[in-house]
RNA sequence: GGUGAGGUGGGUGAGCGGCUGAAACCAGCAGUUUGCUAAACUGCCGUACUGGAAACGGUACCGCGGGUUCGAAUCCCGCCCUCACCGCCA
């Protein structure tokens, strides 16, 4: 969440600042302001009073110890009006700061300054493209029809199995699957990536502290039962390693990298547009995650930035890079890139990664903090995330853009990892 | 799942009702000493909120949540977690 501090010292600049974000109920910062004068009004009266149940308590020992009994059961007196005012202010301290928190979870973060105006798809800047869209031969087929010509992936027996939009690969189609995973986590390995493996699984503490909850509740599928989620993305345990740590500054930046399924539930979303991999409820992706220095984020988000451009050029797949606008963006996010790969039988692009700089905000909520050299004072840390990459949708733009009449051709970068050049 | 032991600051570990936000040691930081290194010595060394320009104060936190008490790391209750052994099991 966006820190206290922050909105208390320039209300204004916040509020102009969501307003590109299309953040529309903007009174949320003023009842903050006001909720937080309220909270620490509050707390002044309550330390106060403890401070002289504290005294007191001290001084009623001291007179046990003396063995002036009279004047310590004199003074236990005072104690029980003392005690009922305290617990009273303690009470509305404890609603006070839970209601300013409730306020606090609303708001979104602050856009980058250089995040364009706009409030849909239509309006993200084109950054530039790369590679030559292929010209598919007579006949190409869109991927999800390649999949059962050749075998490689069924919907309907993961509808038998579990339901809509959960594929089973097979053969070649479950080959090419593990080949890329291989790949992308080889590839963030040399680029000084730790590899993490990590739980599929998380609790909402650690849902909350990444800005899955309370924003998306209904997209991520809940075990009741235990009190866990399915994770959207290795976005969330990953980062929640590095909940309530304080880090060294010399420590910055981590960077770690992680391949998991992905768990989505995608309520309600149906239609030609999301046939075939376009959009599923399970996938798999690799994720990278830096925590950096607040000075140095920019630069480190450059450099995830192409880290992926240079996997999906080693994959030889046409891409562009889209600068998301405010009302595109996600909740939690300051500056967010996706890269799109075109998918050529169905002449349209595809999302394939999203990268962006979270600033403090996931930091606030993690409590992941590094002690300053300078100053000796601990700051929040700096969370960048980045998709690298989804494979669903990558597959789908593989399968398609590098059809023939005879088969599919498996770039090379990945033949090492497949066994196989070809699919026919 | 059963039984037993235990959860204290970066680490080890003392404390078992007031003098304890917490001994001691190790690690870390700053100095003194030193030709250099080593050693020795001195001081500092948890987090958050809060008052203050600052100096310096206040409050809370000894797994979590309640309770007893004028006063709880210390006593009581519930929960969670860790370890060991048994059972089950990929």
């Amino acid at each position: 969440m966006l820190e206290l501090a922050a909105i208390r010292a320039n209300p204004e600049a916040i509020k102009q600042g969501l307003a590109v974000k299309r953040f529309a109920p903007l009174s949320l910062i003023d009842d903050i302001v006001a909720a937080d004068e309220q909270r620490r009004k509050l707390q002044q009266q309550s330390d106060d009073l403890l401070n002289r149940q504290n005294t007191l308590s001290k001084e009623i020992g001291n007179l046990y110890k003396q063995g002036k009994t009279a004047e310590a059961n004199e003074a236990k007196a005072q104690t029980t009006a003392l005690k009922e005012d305290s617990q009273a202010l303690q009470q509305q301290l404890a609603e006070s700061e839970t209601y300013l928190n409730e306020l606090l979870i609303q708001l979104p973060n602050l856009p980058h300054a250089s995040v364009p105006k706009g409030a849909h798809t239509e309006d993200n800047l084109e950054e530039y493209r790369h590679g030559t869209i292929p010209t598919l031969h007579e006949g190409a087929l869109p991927h999800w029809e390649l999949t059962d010509r050749y075998d490689l992936m069924s919907l309907e027996l993961g509808v038998k199995i579990t339901g809509a939009g959960f594929p089973v690969y097979k053969g070649k189609g479950a080959r090419l699957q593990r080949a890329l995973i291989a790949f992308f986590l080889d590839e963030a390995t040399r680029a000084g990536y730790t590899e993490i493996l990590p739980p599929h699984l998380v609790n909402a503490d650690s849902a909350y502290a990444t800005g899955q909850l309370p924003d998306k509740e209904g997209q991520m599928y809940h075990v009741g039962i235990d009190g866990l989620y399915l994770i959207p993305t290795a976005e969330v345990p990953l980062t929640n390693i590095y909940r309530d740590v304080i880090l060294k500054e010399e420590e910055l930046p981590i960077k770690i990298a992680g391949y998991t399924p992905c768990f989505r539930r995608e309520a309600g979303s149906y239609g030609a547009h999301v046939r075939g991999l376009n959009r599923v409820h399970q996938f798999d992706k690799v994720e990278i995650v830096q925590i950096a220095h607040p000075d140095h984020s920019y630069e480190v988000l450059e450099k995830m930035k192409s880290h992926v451009a240079g996997l999906l050029e080693k994959l030889e797949l046409p891409y562009r890079v889209l600068r998301l606008c405010g009302g595109d963006m996600s909740f939690a996010s300051a500056l967010t890139f996706d890269f799109e790969v075109y998918s050529a039988a169905q002449e349209r692009w595809l999302e394939v990664s999203s990268v962006s700089n979270f600033e403090t905000y996931q930091a606030n909520r993690l409590k992941l903090r590094f002690r300053d050299t300078e100053t000796k004072k601990n700051r929040l840390a700096h969370t960048l995330n980045g998709s690298a990459l989804a494979l669903a949708r990558i597959v789908a733009a593989l399968l398609e853009n590098n059809q023939t009449p005879n088969g599919i051709h498996i770039p090379k970068a990945l033949q090492a990892y497949t066994g196989f050049d070809q699919i026919s």
